[in-house]
DNA sequence: AATGCGATGCCTTAT
DNA sequence: GCATCGCATT
């Protein structure tokens, strides 16, 4: 650990007055700099009030205060640390009000989303078919962060037929989130830019409010947050951004690198302080991650260095399929966990996407090795806690027709699609919302018994608002959800393992509620909404309990560990297919910028693998080793007997890598060191799968192939001969098609 | 209205 | 390989 500052983290800490971009390498000790200049301006005599740090976790956010705290042991509640998300969501439940919402507005979630989106396509009778939602979410979700209105994106549309028609969407769509008096997570940004804008006296208020800003992981901002922070800074102009261009990995969701490489030019009075010494990880590490990196163009020019000694090689195994690689993941884990005596905290695995974590669960789970999954499907997006959470919306906002219509079957009431949907259309003709509609259930033309069934439902409901004003406590009110639902009593009855794993999730939630009454100074049911709406999953991230740590690399962002294994290093996968077809080059420079993200988590070890086989959704395919892997100097990698062909150009890599015999494991003794014997008397231009010809035999498709030593013993199932075993070296098979 | 079945289509990444 | 969706059945 770093015991004082360096010169360049010193001139940032006491950088006051005017614009600072602080360019910070991974590892160079940028949240150091961040709380050591809160505490610092503290020190300075600056109110605490007028110091504003946005982060981009919770838990960043969280650990900046504590260390503020402990560097000071007074003075940091008063800091405001949170990330965009939540500093909206504060400024906006004080004076939404002001541009036309209730200050009780309902947080929607993708899910969320994606459902009004699919009844907006219905009411505008677009078919699904030639809109998809993800399409049509993505559109609106980055008009949202330009800052483009409906109005302004059907102007920009015009002639475009197909724009014009997602222009209907997103109006109408708007116009439904309005009535809903529901916020999306772009609407929260937008919505306090907008709110800015127009009302000049309430940003005022906070440029006043917040006269230090500082901005963490900069290059990760999009247009719309550029904007935030460019209002709030505008008067005071005690600006600071941190961040490091080779870390910017969020295009996808409208980051805008050039925020970070033009700060300059939006602030040319900007004081510009590089931060290059590299604190976490050791030379060798240090040098794959330079080495890759200096592959991409545009960027600012810095190189990491570090005082630490070379440490271990990095390590690099192919594998055979990724049933394989995750095994061996799991023994050289334990290896090393065993010889350097290690927790399993010190460990995590990474990968590309969250569809590899299971196969890697598994193995896990086989070896007995306590782990946790971060990322993919999030706690709170389970469909029993979107249920119960569906209840507590409904009684806090009872605009919200989606959640309304989420629980009014739920559990089941015998109020089916066509009940709903006639409540629905009278709903609209008569310009009130959905649970109005309910209220007034008789007036409803079609409705025949299900009306009493409905009257059932308000009446739940209006018991629940009741239970809300009179019980003392947000628990208590839980428990009364619950209660008067039966929806857990339902779970318990089915008896299933599926059923109970739900009634536990929902005491987890429970416990949630319980733990955020604890913490908050005045608990409502509002806050507690919006707390469970904004968290994400890596802020329940907690390094006490020891376990090994799977999530993906942009959940890793920000992270470190002694251990890292990055997996699935293959081209196809990491960079992705969609990359390498596209032949985008930025798209592929930011795939890098990820994998740099990946190798700069590891302080100690390193681990690369890849997988020649795996199953992709549904249907086996084959990659070679990934580019960026051949990116590292091979002197940094051991490799085994692999290490030739990585030494080779590109080019004739990803030809040797389909030349290259295949290795089996046996699991029973893993091997140490050699794991690839690439010098062999015969080589296969063919693998598993695909098409081959025989002299005698005609065609066949190879079925398997077995590491003989000298030679290979190859087995075919041909289409008239039926199967046989071969070797290699005598056989002479041509191969036909690739499988 | 609820259930169950086969067909479809789809995969980055996440607040 | 999985979840979702539409359809037919009870």
């Amino acid at each position: 650990m770093q015991m004082k500052l360096n010169a360049p983290q010193q001139e940032a800490v006491e950088h006051i007055n005017g614009p600072l971009l602080i360019l910070a390498g991974a590892g160079s000790g940028k949240t150091r700099v961040i709380t050591h200049r809160i505490a610092y301006f503290i020190e300075q005599g600056m109110d605490p009030y007028n110091i504003l740090a946005i982060t981009f976790t919770n838990k960043a956010a969280g650990e900046v205060r504590e260390r503020v705290d402990s560097m000071l042991g007074y003075g940091s509640e008063r800091v405001w640390v949170s990330t965009f998300h939540s500093l909206c969501v504060r400024i906006l439940r004080r004076h939404i009000d002001r541009i036309g919402y209730n200050t009780n507005y309902t947080i929607y979630d993708t899910d969320d989303q994606k459902r009004l989106i699919k009844e907006t396509l219905l009411y505008l009778q677009m078919d699904p078919k030639m809109y998809p939602e993800r399409l049509i979410m993505s559109e609106i979700s980055h008009a949202k962060e330009n800052f483009i209105t409906p109005s302004e994106y059907d102007l920009a549309a015009q002639g475009d037929y197909r724009k014009m028609q997602i222009a209907r969407v997103y109006t109408e769509y708007q116009i439904r989130m309005h009535n809903n008096n529901a916020l999306d997570f772009d609407d929260l940004l937008f919505k306090t830019v907008q709110l800015f804008q127009d009302y000049p006296d309430v940003l005022e208020m906070y440029q006043e409010r917040f006269r230090y800003i500082m901005v963490d992981e900069y290059q990760d901002t999009n247009t719309i947050q550029f904007l935030l922070v460019r209002q709030l800074a505008r008067k005071y102009r005690n600006l600071c951004v941190v961040g490091d261009d080779d870390q910017s990995i969020y295009k996808f969701r409208g980051a805008n690198i050039m925020n970070i490489l033009n700060f300059e030019e939006e602030y040319p009075d900007a004081t510009v302080i590089k931060l290059e010494q590299n604190y976490r990880s050791t030379a060798n590490i240090l040098n794959a991650a330079n080495a890759v990196i200096s592959n991409n163009e545009g960027r600012k020019d810095k190189v990491l260095w570090t005082e630490q000694e070379d440490g271990d090689k990095l390590q690099f195994k192919q594998y055979e399929n990724e049933y394989q690689e995750a095994e061996m993941i799991a023994y050289y884990l334990l290896e090393e966990k065993i010889k350097n005596r290690r927790n399993y905290s010190d460990f995590a695995i990474l990968y590309r996407m969250n569809a590899q974590s299971r196969v890697l669960e598994e193995k896990l789970l086989m070896k007995n090795i306590p782990y946790r999954i971060y990322g993919g499907q999030n706690f709170y997006g389970r469909m029993e806690i979107k249920d119960i959470l569906a209840y507590m919306k409904t009684v806090a906002n009872s605009y919200d027709d989606l959640s309304v219509k989420r629980i009014i079957n739920v559990p089941k009431r015998g109020i089916g699609v066509s009940t709903i949907q006639k409540i629905d259309q009278y709903a609209l003709q008569m310009n009130i919302s959905f649970l109005d509609a309910l209220y007034q259930v008789e007036d409803v033309p079609g409705i025949g018994k299900a009306a009493s069934k409905v009257q059932k439902f308000t009446e739940l409901i209006m018991d629940l608002k009741d239970d809300l004003s009179g019980s003392r406590s947000l628990a208590e009110f839980f428990d009364c959800i619950l209660d008067r639902t039966g929806y857990q009593e339902e779970l318990i009855a089915e008896h299933t393992e599926e059923a109970l794993s739900r009634v536990e999730n929902i005491d987890e939630l429970r416990n949630k509620v319980i733990q955020y009454e604890e913490d908050a100074e005045t608990p409502s049911l509002e806050e507690l909404l919006e707390e469970i709406a904004l968290i994400s999953d890596v802020d329940s991230l907690n390094s006490s309990d020891d376990r090994v740590v799977l999530m993906t690399i942009h959940s890793a962002k920000g992270l470190e560990f002694p251990c890292v294994f990055l997996c699935g290093m293959e081209d196809g996968i990491f960079p992705g297919s969609m990359t390498i077809n596209s032949g985008n080059t930025e798209d592929m420079e930011e795939e890098r910028r990820l994998c740099y993200v990946g190798i700069t988590r590891a302080k100690q070890k390193l681990y690369l693998s890849c997988s020649r086989q795996r199953m992709m959704h549904g249907s086996s395919s084959r990659n070679p080793i990934s580019r960026f892997v051949k990116e590292i100097p091979s002197e940094l990698i051991d490799a085994g007997g692999f290490r030739t062909a990585l030494n080779q150009p590109v080019t004739r890599v990803d030809e040797a890598s389909r030349v290259a015999p295949v290795f089996k494991v046996d699991p029973s003794k893993p091997p140490f060191g050699r794991t690839f014997t690439v010098n062999k008397a015969v080589t296969l231009d063919y693998g598993i799968g695909d098409t081959v010809e025989h002299v005698k035999f005609g065609q066949g498709v190879v079925t398997e192939i077995v590491n003989g030593g000298k030679d290979y013993e190859v087995t075919v199932e041909f289409d008239k001969y039926g199967t046989k075993r071969m070797f290699a070296s005598f056989a002479k098979l041509k191969k036909l098609e690739e499988s």
